[in-house]
DNA sequence: GATCCACAGGAATAGAAGGTGT
DNA sequence: ACACCTTCTATTCCTGTGGATC
């Protein structure tokens, strides 16, 4: 009776609510990472060096190459946004093109797919026929084509690239060092500069030096924000997101507390914002609070893990199944546990080197933990736990049908 | 102190998948 | 039709090593 009751008066919380046309949020967009608002704070400095950077451009003349340095959610990308937004809009004004194109690296998946966008944004599939594909060409001749190109049309482009670090991670820097190149053999008119704006600080280490010192013209460090400035610009982000008090200081102080205590990350302070709102809409609540703020801390952890383990390949789970099986969990065990899973499933296991990395590339999305510990004359080995709950685990094998029979076999 | 375990993790390479130009 | 492209997964072969035990 009582729930039902509870039940009824939830409808018509929703009724009552759509009624009267209120609801927590009254623009979403301004809640997601993409959205970028027109004045970014703290930034003042950092975006008035890189406007000034850039204002070569109307000068006729190239403008240096730039890296931009910081941690993630420090405002990189938000600043180059808003800059070349407002320097697109001036070009068009005052009768320059200029393009610039932002990629990000890692999204791309790939140096050859990073071309191949490169490519779209300019405009070279649409100009010709066949001009660069998505596989097929070697990647010398795929960068050739994209500066030929440039050349020929006499193009003034500044080309950005995002997460640049994970670009050389794979492909190391060959890439890098034509486009830095280009210019030499480029006539006058057009021309590449490159902005590389990178979440890692000993990104230039692992450049070659020529690409370094030609990459690093100018280079600026974003530093994290501090938790006072993070609950600004959320209180700012909310006062334009949410309904008048439908959201408490409390969790925005919160949330500014939460993404703080990392490294001052602001993308994540505006992600914990949405989903909490997501939460409190959900449950029908009348404002955001804390508890909707610590709700969607462990929603979205989850939910990344819970994305991972999923998309994973076969055996990358199986491992995952078998550290979680194994008792104290080192490297000879892992693998014990983890033959013995492939062979009841009735799959050939793969060899113990390839599990190894493996391992340490789970380790790497922070799904288990490691731990080298050397037991004298009893060898050297990793000590490997999982990073996750257990529940989160489960979960995210239990829709693939090769493990729905092991996970019922035992505990 | 020397030894020696039980691995860690680098290098070279293969081959399949999804493509290219000529 | 054929040589050749990149990327991804996986294998083979290999050298390196921290510290408890001899």
């Amino acid at each position: 009776m009582r729930v039902d009751d509870k039940k009824m008066s939830d409808i018509d919380n929703i009724f009552d609510r759509a009624a009267s046309g209120k609801s927590l949020v009254k623009k979403r967009e301004t809640l997601t990472i993409d959205y970028v608002p027109e004045k970014l704070p703290f930034r003042d400095q950092e975006a008035a060096a890189l406007a000034q950077t850039l204002s070569t451009v109307f000068k006729g003349a190239r403008p240096s190459n730039l890296l931009l340095f910081g941690k993630p959610g420090t405002g990189k990308t938000a600043v180059v946004k808003t800059v070349v937004d407002r320097l697109v809009k001036k070009s068009g004004a005052l009768g320059i093109t200029v393009d610039v194109p932002i990629i990000n690296a890692k999204l791309a998946n790939s140096a050859y797919k990073m071309l191949f966008e490169i490519a779209e944004h300019l405009g070279l599939n649409k100009e010709e026929k066949k001009v660069v594909h998505f596989t097929g060409l070697s990647m010398g001749e795929a960068t050739d084509r994209i500066l030929q190109f440039i050349q020929n049309k006499k193009m003034r482009v500044i080309l950005v690239i995002d997460e640049i670090d994970s670009l050389v991670d794979r492909n190391g820097d060959d890439v890098l060092y034509s486009f830095t190149r280009a210019n030499e053999r480029m006539g006058k008119g057009g021309f590449v500069s490159l902005i590389g704006i990178s979440n890692s600080l000993t990104f230039k280490d692992k450049l070659d030096p020529r690409v370094r010192s030609s990459l690093s013209e100018e280079e600026t460090v974003f530093n994290p924000y501090t938790v006072e400035q993070l609950r600004q610009i959320l209180s700012e982000r909310a006062k334009l997101a949410f309904s008048e008090g439908a959201i408490t200081d409390a969790a925005i102080n919160l949330c500014a507390a939460m993404a703080g205590r990392e490294h001052g990350d602001a993308r994540k302070a505006i992600d914990l914002l949405r989903v909490a709102a997501e939460l409190a809409e959900r449950e029908h609540a009348l404002r955001v609070e804390e508890k909707h703020v610590r709700a969607a801390q462990e929603k979205i952890e989850k939910d990344t893990n819970l994305e991972v383990i999923k998309n994973a390949t076969t055996h990358t789970k199986f491992v995952m199944l078998a550290i979680t099986k194994s008792k104290n969990g080192n490297t000879g065990e892992v693998y014990e546990v983890y033959s013995s899973l492939c062979r009841q499933a009735e799959q050939e296991p793969l060899t113990q080197r390839r599990v190894t990395q493996i391992i340490s590339e789970l380790d790497q999305l922070g799904l288990v933990s490691t731990d080298i510990v050397s037991q004298g004359r009893y060898g050297r080995s990793q000590k490997i736990k999982v990073a996750v709950p257990l529940a989160t685990v489960k979960d995210a094998l239990k829709d693939d049908p090769t493990f729905s029979d092991l996970m019922s076999s035992s505990d």
